[in-house]
DNA sequence: CCTATAAGTTTGATGCCTAAACTTATAGCG
DNA sequence: CGCTATAAGTTTAGGCATCAAACTTATAGG
């Protein structure tokens, strides 16, 4: 825990920066006496930040607004497309992705490489991520913009104080020093670094895409189940960064036996595994192909597949609503698999929140799916990077111009 | 929710005021010089700050401090004791308590009357209430200090940005306006009142009492099973504030009936009395002297006593190591009955958690009993009013020199 | 071309903080 | 007893970000 400090001038300037960055961060594209109004600023003070920001190249100014009636035209500002770029990079159990990000959110760049990482040694997944973060870094500077920092999604649990990943159960890695460890093998001296969970990175895309809710509970099911608590706009990471852990909830105390060593855990008996099997669609195939073929059965109102799909919509029911009785939020999203079944998952699990969830009653709790593909975690990973300029610039402001 | 704000020179006081007091909350005492080496603020800032917190009576100086070695004595400043007050009240199941609580968190009055409030109309218990909240008016009057705030607590659903309690199922209430019906009654057209969760106000007590943990889940069961979630030395209310709800969340879902619909619901299979009547001890009595009976049972090893306990405390840790999991908490408190049995409760339910939350190995999930009794809910509501002052105290402190 | 209106800049004042000098108070020591 | 070193607390001058208000620039409409 990190002891407060003081106040001073620079907090002042530095709260403001914020502001007025988040304001001219509306697509629309607003003049500097909008920004004012609707800050709260005087215009005199807008301005000066504005200029700082300009000469960061956080921020650019765009046409002169049409406006009807008399007076001036103010000049539109819009958050600049070749300012700091955000890098994402995904660790996932079967492919490698990265994707350059600007500061609007646009991706603009992007690799994709399948690659069976369990078979790896950690080292040498790491050093094909070095490579990776290489290619992207060579690609930025190609572009001509700055890399402002970094984001890694890994499929495990990141203790957030020194981004060590503890443990990555369907990669077969412990105790990984990811963030160390490529910083050295990639020579990141000067870039900012975050390794989080993959969960925790796909419900920020969300959360930053477009205009949707501030507060929901994202879950994914690929491999495991992940959940990201989203609250007031900001990601629930826990105490030391493992929030979030939803799979081993328990359903069913005479379930079935999960790895874990305890019984009917959310993952077994919700878990894309468990509906493949019940369907009766589980074979040696990749993923993605057992996927399709499920949804295909689901279309043909195939019984089996219907079964399963209903029997993990009233479990999930089950673990989601003691998510939400215990964090009051009003959203539920689903994420990857789940959002591809969301048709089919939507009445019971709907059904499930009613009965169970307490205050449903006065804030009924909507359940939704994620519009954001497979890549959802990558660009979290990217948009976190872009996303921590955003929300404080002032210090990014200050290092460029001096 | 309300938009962000811009800062000027008066957010800087505010935020060191807040700095400055809570350094001085220290009841060791320490002088300005040592204040300001300790938040990094001037001694200039700090004299001039603690100026106006005496003015405002939030700060008294001390003696002048013993320290050896030549050179000037500092003169020790503390929380002054005759500064605002917090008032808090509890609206029980069966009893209304109120108490009077200063700056340092020391109880300098206290009532407590039995009632049974189910027999009693909500307006016919709101004026008994406002008729106790009168007679600790009067009572601060006497004692020449002004009443800062006021907290109450119910056992029920309230919605933090109303203040409505919509549901007290203990209580058979739904949609009171509690704060504005004692504003009515009681007349209290300048004091801030805060209506919250009683189990909330019983876990902010646990946090401001002494110096534990700053991230805990606190778990409390009387008539229904209620937590309060704290984080980083905040309560985690929720977008609503109807979080902290465990009660309903399943723990078997081919447990007993619940009174809400669902089966196995924790409060069912491990609330208080189910306890009693495992063990065999539910009859007519009052719940003081049904849970005096449990405890000496359980002293002497009564079989049905100790299996009842014991089942309840692996139900408990099955829902708490879910609670743990997704927030991340590394403490579990137990207050109200709970706390009095925590000897029993101990060994099953740290088993439980220890192998069910994923995190353990690295960050084991400690669990400790409360050391407040039954009147941790009032002292939570009291206390919400003092520290509301201690978090922000330049409006208090503006507003009591204006 | 003049007027009204609005955008954006300049200027002076205000408030809070800092640094450094200054005053006050105390122990240790000859 | 008085001198010196040391530390607490105060005073003063200066910096900095904001604000209010005056000022400059730009545009529509008559």
């Amino acid at each position: 825990m990190s002891s407060p400090q003081p106040a001073g001038q620079h907090t002042v300037r530095r709260h403001n920066s914020a502001l007025v960055l988040n304001a001219i961060a509306d697509p629309s594209g607003h003049s500097r006496a909008e920004i004012a109004a609707r800050t709260g600023l005087t215009k005199a003070t807008v301005s000066s930040l504005v200029d700082r920001m300009i000469g960061a190249n956080l921020v650019v100014e765009g046409a002169a607004a049409v406006r009807p009636g008399p007076g001036r035209r103010g000049t539109a500002l819009y958050l600049a497309p070749d300012g700091p770029h955000g890098l994402g990079v995904e660790i996932g159990v079967d492919y490698l992705a990265t994707c350059l990000i600007d500061l609007t959110g646009e991706v603009r760049a992007r690799w994709l490489q399948p690659v069976d990482n369990r078979s790896l040694s950690p080292a040498r997944v790491l050093s094909r991520v070095a490579k990776a973060v290489k290619t992207a870094l060579a690609e930025a500077e190609r572009m001509g913009v700055r890399v402002g920092g970094m984001g890694v999604a890994v499929p495990g649990l990141v203790e957030s104080a020194t981004g060590i990943l503890r443990v990555a159960p369907n990669l077969g890695w412990r105790e990984v020093d990811v963030r160390g460890e490529l910083r050295r093998r990639a020579g990141l001296d000067d870039i900012p670094v975050l390794v989080g969970n993959e969960a925790n990175f796909a419900a920020l895309a969300e959360l930053w895409q477009g205009t949707g809710p501030r507060d929901f509970v994202h879950v994914s099911g690929e491999i495991g189940i992940g959940a990201g608590i989203v609250v007031d706009g900001g990601l629930f990471e826990g105490v030391y960064g493992f929030g979030g852990e939803i799979g081993h909830m328990m359903v069913d105390p005479r379930g079935p036996e999960c790895a874990c060593g305890s019984r009917g855990c959310l993952e077994r008996v919700a878990g894309q595994e468990e509906i493949l099997r019940q369907a009766g669609v589980l074979d040696d195939r990749v993923p993605e192909e057992l996927v399709a073929d499920l949804l295909d059965r689901l279309a043909k109102r195939d019984r089996k597949a219907l079964a399963a799909t209903r029997s993990a919509a009233k479990s999930l029911g089950v673990a989601l609503s003691g998510v939400v009785n215990l964090l009051d939020l009003p959203t539920v999203v689903l994420g990857g698999t789940y959002a591809r079944l969301a048709p089919w998952l939507w009445e019971p699990l709907r059904a499930e929140l009613t009965q169970r969830v307490v205050s449903s009653e006065w804030s009924p709790v909507e359940v939704i799916a994620s519009t954001l593909g497979a890549e959802a975690a990558v660009h979290g990973a990217a948009g976190s990077a872009v996303r921590a300029i955003l929300a404080d610039p002032d210090p990014y402001v200050t290092a460029v111009l001096a």
